[in-house]
DNA sequence: GATAAGGGTTCCAGTCACTGGAAGGTCAAG
DNA sequence: CTTGACCTTCCAGTGACTGGAACCCTTATC
């Protein structure tokens, strides 16, 4: 299979299948025109790539994630762990936008938005704390 | 006043001052020996870059947010219109955010953790529908 | 006067995960 | 034979820094 035909089937754009063969994510075979031949099992991986990178999981911890997948004596902790990790860092990085969202909500409805110049927006970025 | 103190004046790192210099987004003197020499008015800028990058804006808002700051004939609706536009942008990400971890979650409290290589994380993402 | 510590300077490279584009090879259809 | 859609490699750019090398300036101490 080429890669145009892996790239719908994955639902990943050609140029990153390229880039996952360049950081060793994948290893396609090569046709004798040197066209990449992509197997089954390398659409599997791709599939299975890009659900997790939309999980938001790093590409070293994709790689992780895919070498556990491909090892039968894995233990499920060790893929748990992974997942816990991740899991915690989405949860820190929605506690710091909601932080940011209620900070700001807070002065968008302060703010008149006319052609006045006063803004409680300006104000608190210059100087927070009042 | 040299960068180390307006670093730790505006809490930011003197590098990422440089930085911004190099940017454009501040213009300090300089003093004979070439050591940059800030005015307070450098450091103010610092103090409202730094407290608008922590709200999560751009560079490029925080140019245009600095701009408005200085300009007295600006109308508070430009201020408010980069606001509310970049408070969609971080609603959109925690929705985002919230979306893997209900998904993650959920599949993290199905897996036993333990030393056997079954995995409901891992089949999830070989064949997210099943 | 030499030296060391602790500032400061510039410039280059690396981060992360792609993405865009140039320049060129391959293949099937008309 | 040409057109167009594929494919290839390689290089550069993204955002917002960050690390490090190599070097200069100032002050204090021996």
């Amino acid at each position: 299979m080429n890669i145009g035909d892996v790239a719908t089937r994955a639902g990943l754009p050609a140029k990153t299948i390229r880039y996952y063969e360049d950081i060793g994510l994948i290893r396609p075979l090569r046709d004798q025109n040197g066209y990449r031949a992509f197997r089954e099992a390398d659409v599997h991986k791709l599939v299975f790539l890009g659900r997790a990178r939309a999980l938001g999981f790093s590409i070293d911890e994709c790689r992780a994630l895919l070498a556990l997948w491909e090892d039968r004596d894995r233990a499920s902790a060790d893929v748990r762990r992974i997942a816990t990790d991740h899991l915690a860092q989405i949860e820190a990085k929605i506690a710091d936008l909601q932080d940011m969202r209620d900070t700001l909500g807070t002065l968008v409805r302060k703010c008149a938005g006319d052609d006045r110049p006063d803004c409680p927006i300006l104000k608190s970025l210059a100087a927070p704390d009042q």
